[in-house]
DNA sequence: ACCTGAACACCGTTCAAGT
DNA sequence: ACCTGAACACCGTTCAAGT
């Protein structure tokens, strides 16, 4: 006697991404999304055919809200690829607890694969090919991966510069002057300018 | 009756890393460490007071192995930034399973600060400071953090990489050419390649 | 003081059973 | 076919007790 599908797979995604908005990534557990959807732990098995699967899908419904279009191509082509950097750092930041899971499993996600395939075709335009091509924008993966995790670690971060900022001025010279300078540069100075760096280094 | 303690916690954090590079970071909980050292679970909790403090010293013993020593400065600067961060990323792939834990923080580890302060010094003697050199040490921060990442992402990158090479050509042409060029290019390549990108749009 | 054993409140997942 | 409840083998951590 079958029965309908009470479930989507899309639903199931914007549930475990409500546990995880709300109660943080520990949180996240087949048994309480479950308790989210209102079913036994055991019903998702039927979408899902586990828990990695699952984070998946969380993976995927965050990625797919970045705007994948190209900007429009009268703007110079390092901007552009600014403008595609900065949709995806706004869409994760979206969902701060998310990202351990979103950034190093991106280009599983369908969505990672249409950004990647527009910055690509930005880096084609300015001139860059061939193996040039791949080290950029893998370059550009790396720095996106990791500067927006820094971005988000938190208060460990925050408990990391006060470390800094107490540190034997003897033994760090450099760190302790630098995290003096630090607290002038702005997140968003310190993501393009990051960004810029790695973009300057670019031909074309 | 005290008795004398049993541990010290150099022994406990070789036990967590013998664990974790033989059974893999999913097989590491305080009773897989407890009985790595022959004790009970608890007795554990009499030198760390839970399991993000024992994380925390897998940390500083992986980082504590990389040579904060600055090369030496008759070598260009870009190339001394190139040993440093070669450095950082031969420690860690020593220990590809302990990935996760390792870099996001890496700037808790004392480890993790005397790397910093060498790249800082580097930097100065380039004549990078003030609001410049806060933005480089973060750039480069960031690129290693995600690019290591991505290095020992392991099977499921091999997946995604798989993937892309079967996508449909008319939806994404410049990542299926792009996929078919990467396999010309090496691990080296690609890590050093993206680095350097990074160094040629610093000053100096 | 150091360490242990039992216990509590959780996990992910399997399996047999209900509709 | 879809879903549930009970059960299994795990977690991290607390607490009272042993030496």
């Amino acid at each position: 006697m079958p029965r309908p599908r009470s479930l989507t797979l899309d639903r199931l995604a914007a549930a475990a991404l409500a546990v995880i908005d709300r109660d943080g990534l520990a949180a996240l557990s087949m048994r309480t999304v479950a308790k989210e959807l209102g079913m036994s732990p055991m019903g998702l098995y039927r979408y899902v055919s586990d828990r990695e699967e699952l984070e998946g899908l969380v993976v995927d419904r965050v990625l797919g809200s970045v705007d994948a279009t190209p900007p429009t191509p009268d703007t110079p082509w390092r901007e552009r690829i600014e403008i595609m950097v900065g949709r995806l750092r706004d869409a994760v930041a979206g969902h701060p607890e998310a990202v351990p899971l979103t950034l190093a499993h991106r280009h599983h996600a369908a969505a990672g694969l249409r950004w990647s395939e527009t910055v690509l075709g930005i880096l084609t335009e300015a001139g860059i090919d061939g193996r040039q091509r791949v080290v950029a924008l893998r370059a550009l993966h790396g720095y996106v991966t990791g500067a927006i995790q820094l971005e988000h670690l938190g208060p460990l971060a925050g408990e990391g510069t006060a470390v800094i900022a107490g540190l034997p001025e003897d033994r760090f010279p450099h760190l302790a002057e630098t995290a003096r300078t630090a607290g002038e540069v702005g997140p968003d100075q310190e993501f393009f300018g990051g960004l810029r760096l790695l973009l300057r280094g670019l031909d074309g």
